[in-house]
DNA sequence: TTCAAATATGTTACATTATAACGTATTTTG
DNA sequence: CAAAATACGTTATAATGTAACATATTTGAA
């Protein structure tokens, strides 16, 4: 068993993932929920690098497979997300807070990034997904899945920068 | 000078480039000019290393920074864009063939990406822009750059695949 | 239950993408 | 022309990601 320990809010998180991935038929074995872990406890994007250096806090030979392997599984079950500007991941709130039972599905997701504090926001925003899918119809494309990035200043960082 | 010679539609386009270069006080060089031509050439994204190799045709020793400079001289012209899932180069049909004397601003762009033949179409779509503008907003957030990839099929491989 | 198949992880090596740091050449400007 | 700014050359290395094969663990069917 994994040495390390999480926050409260973390493993509450962790065990409705555990529960995501039995309902379609998916283990979060304990590495996987290890590398989620690590993922949700950062305050902001995590790099596949750091995380292997916080796997390794506890398992001394990890190597960047272990890693890229639990990020896949990750990916796939839709409980984090890569940040493709950024090379780095972050927790899905969509599926681990929301009441969203149904997770797997690839949702809308879209990434407010603050090049003031780092901070990144997802947003689930059908109007933006609908504007994409609109555009995209009338010449043929069927959009299979969707990157949608900004970067800029949210709101503190803002106003930190007016003042 | 630089040995290469390009397509004639390419030299156009080039020569457009380096009017908008002009416009605001900046300067297309052979070597810039070059690499803007191996990405214009390539039918679909490049990588950095691939216009390297482009690029040593003619110049024996060129490495990567060689790249890669004129890649951001190019990208904060507004003369190419950066496929972030791709990790790889487009030429920004906006500034290159539109009637755009406007070039530099960083317009709204987006890119559809086909998994069955590997083009890339770019759109510019104000209709998804004003979407995320509209949806950041109320949130306080202030987009200073967007990033919007789409992953499916356009129309010529999905007719393929549904025959 | 017991073995075969499928799944997950360990391990080594390497591929790909990108940048730091410093020196030289060229261009621009006073 | 000389100084400053800009662009380019060169070496080395950082950061990100994967291939390939071995071992372990779990699952499922006989």
């Amino acid at each position: 068993m994994a040495g390390t320990s999480f926050a409260e809010r973390t493993e509450t998180r962790l065990d409705n993932a555990e529960r995501l991935c039995a309902a379609h038929g998916s283990r979060l074995t304990d590495l996987r929920r290890q590398v989620l872990g690590l993922v949700l406890e950062a305050a902001r994007p995590v790099g596949a690098y750091d995380l292997l250096d916080g796997l390794r806090a506890d398992k001394k030979g990890a190597a960047p497979p272990t890693v890229y392997r639990a990020l896949d599984f990750l990916l796939e079950e839709g409980l984090i997300h890569k940040i493709e500007r950024l090379s780095a991941f972050v927790g899905c709130t969509h599926a681990l807070d929301g009441s969203h039972t149904e997770a797997g599905h690839p949702h809308a997701a879209q990434f407010l990034i603050c090049t003031g504090c780092g901070q990144v926001t997802e947003l689930d925003d059908h109007g933006i997904l609908h504007a994409l899918i609109d555009a995209t119809r009338h010449i043929g494309f069927t959009v299979r899945h969707s990157t949608v990035e900004a970067e800029g200043l949210c709101a503190a960082c803002r106003d930190v920068a007016t003042a």
